[in-house]
DNA sequence: GCATGCATGTAAGGAGTTACATGATTCA
DNA sequence: TGAATCATGTAACTCCTTACATGCATGC
């Protein structure tokens, strides 16, 4: 049984809780989101597949008029889970466009590398603001875990953001003393 | 023309020197790898895109009777590198499998989140010494700038590896108040 | 009545990796 | 002679995003 780390997301969230894709994307956005993304096209074929899989049980679960998927965790699915907790992670990638400018920021104007840092600057700054809008419904939490996880984003982006302050200061230090 | 990052990887490595398929990989992975990765399966179909759309020159370089095609940057691969930095990046991304086993820990058993911790700093760690590895080559080149970014990345993992050591310490001494 | 949110889904395409095939050269 | 390195390339595949389609419910 091969599943992709995405499937380990779903059935992880489902384990707190049975819930429908949608919600499932409502809290990935609100806690995995910054360090493992998900979207629609990949949450609704997934859930098909673990279903399938026998990982998670589907029921038809309406409000009104309206109809609605719940999924809820197996025995097996919850197996499957804690097995995938004991194995070595294996995927770290970051894809980092702005440090990607900076790296060939010789090869733009004179303002490119302080230019790059500040523009990265501001990415961080926008992610930050976002972590910490959702920090106190994540700090509710009965598992304290999201939260430890939480404060690592919010802790990296700051350490991101001091760099780039720290790395300005030395660009036009270098450059004070080049003239 | 919309061009892929990666396509300029390619035209801001070709910026300094005139390279093959098989040295930009090289290079790539010995300098933009950890925060930009790229396969010779993309590589090589991207150079001939490049080619084709006249941002690069392909000139036929063998080595013995070994072929080779150094492909080196024209006056219109110049000008769109140029334009690409000053446009403010778009993509960041961080998928990290570890962080994701932190925060479904509690599916685990009692060792499973300092477990998730500790696989990750070994994750970090071994990141770190492959980039401290290729500092002092880093360091030499001409343009400063490839180094200020890997010492960003070197920053990076150390203050990760500093993370994952606080962030054990908490847990074990919160599991010792709560016994 | 209309915008917004709830809810499910798919099709198309982009981006990227892996595995493989081919063949020359160098060095132990 | 055989392994490692140089060198190019492609096919198949996975993963993921975007855009779109559909339809009900709620509240202004």
């Amino acid at each position: 049984m091969e599943l992709s780390n995405t499937a380990y997301v779903i059935l992880g969230l489902l384990r707190s809780a049975p819930r429908s894709g949608y919600e499932i994307k409502q809290v990935v956005d609100k806690s995995t989101r910054f360090f493992w993304a998900t979207s629609y096209g990949q949450i609704y074929p997934e859930l098909k597949r673990l279903a399938a899989a026998g990982m998670v049980d589907a029921a038809e679960a309406p409000r009104g008029g309206r109809r609605r998927t719940v999924y809820r965790l197996t025995a097996a699915g919850r197996k499957e889970l804690r097995r995938w907790l004991e194995r070595d992670p294996e995927t770290f990638e970051l894809r980092d466009e702005g440090l990607l400018k900076l790296f060939f920021s010789a090869g733009g104007g004179p303002e490119a590398p302080l230019g790059a840092i500040a523009a990265k600057r501001r990415q961080h700054a926008a992610t930050l603001d976002q972590l910490r809008e959702i920090e106190p419904a994540v700090r509710a939490f009965d598992d304290p875990h999201p939260h430890v996880v939480l404060r690592y984003g919010i802790e990296l982006n700051e350490w991101m953001l001091a760099w780039c302050d720290r790395a300005t200061g030395e660009l036009e230090r270098g450059r004070r003393k080049a003239a």
